[in-house]
DNA sequence: TGAAAAATGTACCATTCGGTATATTTTTGT
DNA sequence: ACAAAAATATACCGAATGGTACATTTTTCA
């Protein structure tokens, strides 16, 4: 799934060009960490110069902010859409489950950006841990609210507590998302997934 | 908690500055990463010269295993030290989740090393992504074993999947740790834990 | 205790790092 | 189309990196 979120014609060159090095240097830096890509691999992936990156970023800070950012914007989006597509509010948590196991099948997937941006920044980069905070709180809400709109439109019992089970399965999801990259398998990924939907079915009337 | 794995009299000398060197390196690479700690960050906390340090390991990667194994070496320790207090599986389970909790209360944690290293390693270090999944497997095994136990001692019903609930209540740790650091608060991390605990007790007769 | 062996310290290496001054090219608005 | 402005490329900097050769000190064990 590609994302445009851009309207590359009413962009100035240097906004179109801080857009493009984001774009290229986003997946290296979720891949290789933050400390270990360096601004000669941004300058591989781009093609473009020092000079030309240094023209448009302070510093390499400023780069793994905006890539982080843009990872998030790109992640958020895919959800939104996999969700939407569902009819009920019971399957869009089906949805937004299915969404993160896919993920481990694209061609290039480096893990869940809060994963890593979060494990590498937690002791040494508090502007790059508030953000993966902020996000984190961001995904958690978003179960959360479906799960209230399914208590209101009755697909799911008043007992179903949004809050706890939002904490719950998002931290299922990103242990589970981590214990499968590092085994090379989905297998038990998919058995924390089975057993969250098999718990909001028992939720449901 | 202290742990003096090693017999410091009958090492030799390079075997004692061979562990020395680990036991001061480790947190330090827990904590900043592998890729972000330099020879001369260990240098300085060990006061040693590189020289020293060159000449007891090949290079900074063997190093970075052995910090490794060491902080594995000791998790799993205290983990096996919490769990023995215990007198019933069910208690060795909460005991297991209380200690993982109590470790975000210690001076220096800088956050389960499986997940460190583990987050690090998944797409540029094979080695230590082999080392990390082998001591996922490991602790998933542990608590396995202790349902196991508790289903023949007769503390849970035969219909506890010994399985399933430990991949789970793995997940569910490790994504809760990892939260409870980057939000500077055990608030989460205490919901994860007291639903761990009542599935649990769900389980007894 | 003393000589061989082992461990450690010193001084250095080539390379890579993040970053910059400035020349050159390209884009922009008229 | 053109000049001004903006963006990009070139060539470089000092510092830090991982690593090593070799002199010096400390262990070891007969």
């Amino acid at each position: 799934m590609y994302h445009s979120v851009y309207f590359c014609g009413v962009m100035t060159k240097a906004e179109r060009t801080r857009h493009f090095i984001v774009e290229k240097a986003a997946p290296i830096i979720n891949k290789k960490g933050m400390a270990a890509t360096s601004i000669n691999d941004i300058v591989d992936a781009t093609q473009l110069t020092k000079g030309s990156i240094y023209g448009n970023f302070e510093n390499k800070d400023e780069i793994c902010h905006e890539a982080f950012d843009y990872l998030v914007k790109r992640l958020s989006a895919d959800m939104a859409v996999h969700m939407s597509r569902a009819a009920t509010n019971e399957e869009k948590l089906y949805a937004l489950f299915d969404y993160y196991l896919s993920t481990l099948k694209e061609e290039h997937n480096y893990g869940c950006p809060l994963m890593n941006f979060g494990t590498e920044a937690d002791d040494t980069n508090p502007i790059v841990k508030h953000k993966v905070n902020k996000a984190i709180l961001a995904t958690q809400n978003l179960v959360a609210k479906v799960i209230r709109a399914g208590i209101e439109a009755g697909e799911f019992q008043k007992i179903f507590d949004a809050e706890s089970f939002s904490i719950k399965a998002f931290a299922m999801i990103e242990g589970g998302l981590w214990m499968a990259r590092l085994q090379g398998s989905t297998k038990q990924l998919q058995v924390i997934i089975d057993q969250l939907k098999q718990e909001i079915k028992g939720y449901c009337p």
